[in-house]
DNA sequence: CAGTCGTGGGT
DNA sequence: TACCCAAGACT
């Protein structure tokens, strides 16, 4: 009988995704980057959008590190959990900073426990760092990877400790890299969380759960409450008054500020609403003429476009520049 | 440790 | 439509 190794490098081999551009790579700093970007965001999205311009704009380490925060931002702008971008460049500064003093360019580390202090680096990216980028005999756990796990040994409410055991005590030491990659396209394309292809599955002769694999793992469900806020559009001739957002969401990227509803306004110039992970959001918009300037920043719709925007201040430029042209 | 942090794909 | 969820990290 074939081992269940053999089994998941010879279906890699045929079924794998093994063009992915940081796949073909072994300069660390493109894997890191992808690793980060591909945290909570769909391949497609990633490999369609954001990779290669990303790359293009700071092709090294050091690149990255010397650029300032918000041409990185700018080049996130629409990926989402911003932080990551924030991280990603901290990250690369303290690199930059450790191979001045060194006299040499900045290189990621290749041991997990020292990646793992990096900002935006916890233990899934480490452990993916080291076997993709070092090929260390050491697991990933990542979303797909824990599914697999689940319902391999038929774990309804995943625990992460056991996983990590679990995965430690599965990973194949040979061929780490080809391992971790196979593991992630079988849970992607195979042991997807509905109607999983069990029969096309080169781990189906040690799965106990593929009788009944949706069962695995119990999903979490979660309450959305939806938000209102009012939006004042503040403009001075013909530019709109933005603010770079501080605290922790959208932080780094320009937008509208939420504001009190003003006594004297007139009627709204419409209404945008967008969904977020953990609430739906629905801003009415009012638009204020002001005679003199009374922000900080003002911005043409020209001037906009090269600053980072989250979508919803996105949509609502776009609701204010739809209203004038009527 | 449960809540927070974005956006878009897929159904 | 509305919902689930995606190569998670941080507090």
């Amino acid at each position: 009988m074939k081992s269940i190794h053999e089994k998941i490098h010879k279906w890699y081999k045929t079924h794998g995704r093994t063009d992915l551009p940081w796949r073909t790579v072994t300069d660390p700093y493109p894997i890191y980057l992808s690793e980060v970007m591909l945290q909570q965001t769909q391949v497609k999205t990633v490999l369609e959008r954001y990779y290669f311009p990303f790359l293009e704009a700071f092709p090294t380490l050091k690149s990255l590190g010397e650029a300032p925060l918000d041409a990185v931002l700018k080049h996130w702008e629409g990926l989402g959990y911003y932080n990551r971008a924030k991280n990603l460049h901290k990250a690369a500064q303290v690199l930059l900073q450790k191979g001045q003093a060194q006299g040499i360019a900045p290189t990621l580390p290749s041991d997990i426990d020292t990646l793992f202090k990096l900002p935006g680096i916890g233990k899934n990216t480490a452990h993916a760092i080291a076997a993709f980028a070092f090929r260390q005999p050491v697991p990933v756990m990542e979303a797909n990877v824990k599914r697999i796990l689940c319902r391999l040994h038929r774990l309804r409410t995943p625990d992460e400790k056991r996983l990590w055991k679990l995965a430690y005590g599965m990973v194949d030491k040979e061929n780490p890299f080809d391992y971790n990659q196979a593991m992630m396209d079988i849970g992607a394309t195979l042991c997807i969380p509905k109607d999983p292809k069990c029969d096309l599955c080169p781990l189906e002769s040690i799965c106990k759960g593929k009788n009944t694999p949706r069962t695995y793992p119990l999903k979490k469900k979660r309450s959305v409450p939806t938000r209102e806020e009012h939006i004042m559009i503040s403009v001075y001739n013909d530019r709109l008054a933005l603010t770079k957002r501080s605290g922790k969401f959208l932080h780094g990227l320009w937008g509208f500020a939420s504001a009190e509803v003003p006594l004297c306004a007139s009627e709204p110039i419409g209404e945008v609403s967008h969904a977020y992970t953990h609430f739906k959001l629905k801003c009415k918009v009012w638009v204020h003429h002001e005679l003199e300037p009374e922000q900080e920043s003002y911005f043409t719709p020209e001037e906009i476009k090269d600053l980072a925007v989250s979508k919803v201040d996105e949509k609502i430029v776009k609701l204010y520049l739809d209203t004038i042209q009527q």
